[in-house]
DNA sequence: CCTGTTAAGCGTAAAAATAACGCTAAGCTA
DNA sequence: TAGCTTAGCGTTATTTTTACGCTTAACAGG
């Protein structure tokens, strides 16, 4: 069955950049899936594809994540819209880019439809991407740079329960400065969007820290009040 | 002549927010065509129209903004891709919004083709809108919110020589807020990112203000020894 | 020509935020 | 039990922000 159009379409296509964080190594990561088909076979690439009739645009793209990478239920919102020329060499695709933060346990990847395999790489060593997709990553990458300080989306990289070393750790990596802790930890508390756990770590090998959750209600409320999230 | 194709394929616009600044009435503004064709004839709408194969997205905006307004040679970025089923009558149709910031004499408007007018309106007194497009509307107005404070954008909206005080009143009204004019020039000194020119007003009613430029090279250089752009 | 009015622009002081850093308590490891 | 490392409470200096005063400049009106 075909489509036929009086006037010419482009494709329209999802990709998506997934960033998560290792707290081990201390490096934010990115998922990137092995193409199993033409163009670019071989090649690792963002996960993504088709946008269906009938479905939105993010519902697509947290569809093409879920079926390439496994991964589902995350944080995720859209980045740009990367419409330039031959971009794709089938001919005309724009894609609509999203970016996704996954909490580590939610990092457990199955590479399924259109994708060999899909693993978690360093943004810092990367492999070369096809298409334009190096470009979306670094677009992807400037926006969580940018956005990680005026939003509260730094907890979806972290666990539900995590310490304010964390938290700094997380901010560290990502804008790749060194912090004070005691005005880091002094900064995180005037903000007032955490929650206070009865809990601290465990299986640490000094000082166990406090647990702490990000309170969304209350960082709702506040800022309702007119009062920014700002690091 | 008809283009045929396996998958079923959106139509893709690009749709304008053009944003105008009075600062005699001291409002901002926003263009909008009266649309003479098929869905929500009669009704206002933002400036748009269907994406050409062989044109990047922004070429297709502004090429759009200039046959539906006239107004060309702006300010134009991304805003948003809207894609949501059955957001235009006509079928799937997706469309990638832009906004762009028009100083004033580059306000003048000559509506050509696919629109029997086009107006300027204050924000704050809109019409009905026809698609979403007064939802478009409502995330471009954020979106210059926003980064009017932490980007120099906000200078495209006044005239190459503005005075201190028109940008004030520029912040003051897309912000919502009054503000002091001691403190206030006192930060945009500090910022230097200004050029201070060797001219005053000329025909206003009292003491007379002093003309600035904004110096994009500085600003730029500034941008890159790591300083940042914050009011 | 003088007075009144309004705006531009230079200024001070207090409050708040940020930066830099010290130090003690806690707890694991050897 | 001592040593080491981290968490976390703290102080101080500096910078930024906020609030506001006041003088100068210049036009309008009588």
């Amino acid at each position: 069955m075909s489509f036929s159009y009086e006037f010419e379409r482009p494709g329209l296509t999802v990709d998506g950049v997934i960033f998560g964080l290792d707290l081990d190594e201390e490096n934010l990561q990115v998922v990137l899936v092995e193409r199993d088909v033409e163009p670019f076979e071989g090649m690792w690439a963002l996960p993504g594809g088709f946008v269906r009739n009938g479905e939105s645009l993010e519902d697509a793209a947290m569809r093409e994540l879920r079926e390439e990478t496994g991964i589902k239920d995350v944080f995720l919102e859209q980045l740009y819209t990367f419409g330039k020329p031959n971009r794709d060499p089938r001919g005309w695709v724009v894609s609509v880019a999203y970016y996704a933060l996954v909490a580590p346990d939610q990092h457990h990847l199955l590479a399924t439809t259109d994708a060999r395999r899909a693993e978690w790489f360093p943004v810092n060593k990367l492999p070369k991407l096809a298409f334009d997709h190096a470009e979306i990553l670094q677009v992807a990458l400037q926006r969580l740079r940018g956005k990680l300080t005026y939003a509260p989306i730094g907890f979806e990289l972290l666990p539900d329960k995590f310490s304010i070393r964390q938290l700094q750790t997380l901010y560290e990596i990502v804008l790749g400065q060194k912090l004070d802790n005691r005005n880091f930890r002094k900064k995180i508390f005037s903000l007032d969007v955490l929650k206070e756990l009865n809990e601290i770590q465990t299986g640490v090998a000094h000082r166990a820290a406090r647990l702490y959750k990000f309170d969304e209600r209350k960082y709702k409320q506040l800022t309702r009040q007119g009062l920014t999230f700002e690091i």
